[in-house]
DNA sequence: AATACCTACTAAACCGGTTTAGTTGAACAG
DNA sequence: CTGTTCAACTAAACCGGTTTAGTAGGTATT
């Protein structure tokens, strides 16, 4: 239908050159500039029959647009670069669509990079993603290369985080409310009459998230007048697993008749560790786990969780990292987004 | 330990112009073209001390080179875009990362694009694909945008496919060894005493990877002499479920003894509905299912499941990708990744 | 001594768009 | 009849690299 001479047809596209611009202007009759305009939209001293001639060069030659010399003069990549541990986690892959999802909803992408929990990943992450040229960055960062992401901070990359903060910094940060998360679910134990709850945590000394989570138990227990064990607190780290095995910490004289987890890792070394010692959930002892677990209603005993939000955590990082790049000027924000416990059949009121 | 003149110190960077390529030949005293020589490594030619000042002017700069003004030129992104139905799924996250991985080590980018199983979405993803340019893509396709994926092909673009082929097409695809691995499954159950086995499978008669599992039931069962029984052919559907429900089939005149879902997905619903009619695994009826199951651990039946490999998947999927990418003239290739059969609690020998 | 052949560079074109600073011709005002 | 204004464009510079073709100067060959 078209009134101009079609192209003589050509079988095999993959040995055509990229239709450019300037075809599109040489088919139109007007200069590469008409056709630059026509594309952005910015109509006002164009004649119709111009802008009718253009859609139709266009349409005949199938012509795309090349964002990369697009990108090139703007000096942007319409690009954002997402550091986490794994996108393989539960609450990690959904916090990595919420990204995805508000990114390709403003034309931006995102990459991914993963560090698997080795700061050095992360640092070199950091520096790729740099080198890149990406508009901005979010990161779930290790605590361990706070400096450097300053210095990239100074050197003009918009930077958002996410879960753990970055220490010195309260600016451009979501997270969940961990503080709360962990005072309600404390409360809830005290409440079924736990007065004993092992709380399960990694070092916090360096980490505010981790931090903000005792706080939140510890000031459940004051509320209830429960004194505060340091018996109670137990330490696991990654390669190293616990500190102190479970089944010894119910076995000492101040054995907790719940235990409150603080990372979906350590409920899950927990669980392995209590179904091999044959220890009873929740007749032997409660359960109450930070971030929610896959498919926990088939469990044995679906255990009770604080779920955070990780598919909103991840929209929300995005909106304000592109609310960064786009305007500089703005002012930094922290977010917080409430959790909630979803409650299962790991916590019962204490036997004895 | 510079010997060149520190620029003036800049204490807000964020306002400093990008230092570029004309910068550091400027203050290296050479010509671009001889900066851009080191840059690639052609050191043929050039000099010692050239090389010296060159390397101590990028240093002193801090220069990093643009990409994209690169890949303008190159006419490449050393970017591949990946469709999947959902980067959450327990599998599909693995896969990407395997495609992550390989082509972090290649130095490419992989861009997600996330269908729900949309067809329409796929489409979408596609077009958006290929006017970026990626330099190719990998798909998990529905089946429904065959004809579509046939013409970006024709233009051009190198496309891998996984999880799902591309009908008419035994090229540039990887995928599990379905047929072997559901032969393996149905002889598994039979070797237990299994008679009456219920495949429970999504519509497969336009798909291939469906298909080939249903093949490899069907060949088990004529290995043992066993009659291939249609009424032990259960369908289930993303959007409304299974055609007949669990229950039902149990209490038909052929009552299986067996269960063996296709997929994930009804692994999962047939769990619910069993759990919900009090129908016991494995005492009332075994079971084993398609796609490993995370935690399945702390199940109160551990499920017996075939595994995929998703993580080999998407290294090879890359592998292959970029390979097609960087050699037009190859012949393209299927490749087939064994399943192995993960034994847990959910299959006995059948009472009666 | 003239020619060939290196080495060690450089100028300029190029990639495919965007943008700025014009240019042209017609309508209208004075 | 000249000057101004405005619609409707265009030429050329620009983004930041890569690449091609070429050049200058020195040494080896005949």
């Amino acid at each position: 239908m078209s009134t101009y001479q079609p192209l003589p047809h050509v079988l095999n596209k993959q040995t055509m050159a990229k239709v450019k611009l300037i075809d599109v202007a040489q088919l139109a009759s007007v200069s590469k500039s008409t056709v630059s305009q026509y594309l952005n939209g910015r109509f006002d001293y164009m004649s119709k029959e111009t802008q009718i001639r253009i859609r139709a060069a266009i349409k005949e030659l199938d012509y795309v647009p090349n964002p990369i010399a697009r990108n090139l003069k703007a000096d942007k990549t319409k690009t954002i670069g997402v550091i986490v541990r794994d996108i393989t986690g539960f609450d990690t892959s959904r916090t990595i669509r919420g990204v995805d999802d508000f990114c390709k909803g403003c034309d931006y992408n995102a990459l991914i990079y993963n560090t698997d929990f080795d700061p050095e990943t992360e640092a070199k992450s950091l520096e790729a993603l740099y080198q890149m040229r990406v508009d901005g960055i979010i990161i779930a960062s290790s605590g361990q290369n706070n400096k450097l992401i300053s210095e990239y901070i100074d050197k003009g990359m918009p930077i958002v985080h996410f879960q753990l903060e970055h220490d010195g910094s309260e600016k451009n940060l979501i997270l969940s409310d961990y503080r709360q998360a962990a005072f309600d679910a404390t409360e809830y134990l005290i409440k079924l009459g736990h007065q004993r709850i092992c709380f399960m945590t990694q070092d916090f000394k360096n980490v505010k998230s981790r931090n903000e989570r005792y706080a939140g138990y510890a000031a459940a227990l004051e509320k209830y007048g429960i004194p505060n064990n340091p018996g109670l607190i137990q330490y696991w780290q990654r390669e190293t697993g616990f500190e102190h095995s479970p089944k010894s910490v119910l076995e000492s004289d101040t054995a907790p008749t719940a235990f409150f987890t603080q990372h979906l890792a350590i409920t899950t070394e927990l669980l392995t560790h209590l179904n091999q010692e044959n220890i009873a959930i929740p007749d032997d002892v409660s359960l109450i786990g930070f971030d929610d677990i896959p498919m926990a209603e088939f469990f044995k005993v679906p255990v009770t969780v604080i779920k955070q939000e990780p598919y909103i955590i991840g929209k929300e990082a995005a909106k304000l990292l592109l609310e960064n790049i786009n305007d500089k000027n703005r002012h930094s924000q922290k977010i917080m987004i409430s959790c909630s416990i979803t409650q299962r059949q790991s916590c019962i009121a204490p036997k004895s």
